[in-house]
DNA sequence: GGCCAGGACACCA
DNA sequence: TGGTGTCATGGC
């Protein structure tokens, strides 16, 4: 079986055992980029609470984080932790968007693919899983996003490239599927719920979670 | 009470 | 390039 049948053959058995996921779970654009840095290493329900907080401070949109002391937005997004430091990144965003582009995410969103991420990954706070989350998710263009539960379930199929990087990890996703945006939504998507699937003892385990759920076998380097 | 969650950055060798 | 410390809350 070729990379490319074994990764879309992935997606399928994902695709079956979960359903659509329907990311990003956000109402537009700026809050999946400010959902995308909360989340950074932080469990999502922890930053629902502190967008919900945004939300109701009114704070949910560039010009008022621009505004908000660095230290009353901090209070803000508290329950999604790394409070201060999330802050700062908060701030560098919207510093930027209002500088170069005038507030509109529209024309940052303009700039094509390689520039826009090049131009995130320039902002501070923005490393290239958040800069890729914010290209697929909020700007809907066709990037693969590589995040720690992408690690772990190609290391337990045995898919991962002999150079243990990000963009070799990306790659292998980019050259082996089609180019298509809404099957890069969905594909991480369900990469991360099954992730939260696996139990907590054995993280992606091999055992109960990849045979049985999905019917994959690691140990061929190959899928079933 | 410990572990970990949809990372990024600074600093070091 | 690669490894380590730091940032921190909340659920299980």
């Amino acid at each position: 079986m070729t990379t490319k049948q074994n990764m879309e053959l992935i997606y399928q058995r994902l695709l079956d055992r979960y359903g659509p996921q329907h990311w990003w779970p956000a109402d537009e654009p700026f809050e999946v980029i400010i959902g995308a840095i909360l989340t950074q290493s932080t469990a999502w329900g922890n930053v629902e609470k502190a967008i919900g907080n945004l939300k109701k401070a009114g704070a949910l949109n560039p010009i008022a984080i621009r505004e908000l002391p660095v230290d009353d937005l901090a209070i803000l997004i508290r329950p999604s932790g790394y409070y201060n430091a999330k802050a700062r990144k908060l701030k560098a965003f919207v510093e930027r968007l209002s500088e170069s582009y005038g507030g509109s995410l529209e024309k940052l969103f303009a700039l094509d693919t390689p520039n826009l991420r090049e131009e995130l990954l320039s902002i501070y706070g923005i490393g290239q899983e958040t800069a890729d989350s914010v290209i697929l998710y909020a700007a809907q263009k066709p990037m693969f996003v590589i995040d720690a539960y992408t690690h772990r379930i190609t290391n337990r199929l045995g898919l991962h490239p002999d150079k243990n990087s990000y963009a070799a990890l990306q790659a292998l996703f980019m050259d082996n599927l089609p180019g298509d945006e809404k099957l890069f939504n969905e594909y991480h998507a369900l990469l991360v719920c099954l992730g939260k699937n696996a139990c907590r003892k054995h993280p992606v385990c091999h055992e109960c979670c990849l045979d049985t759920i999905c019917g994959f076998r690691a140990d061929q380097g190959n899928l079933v």
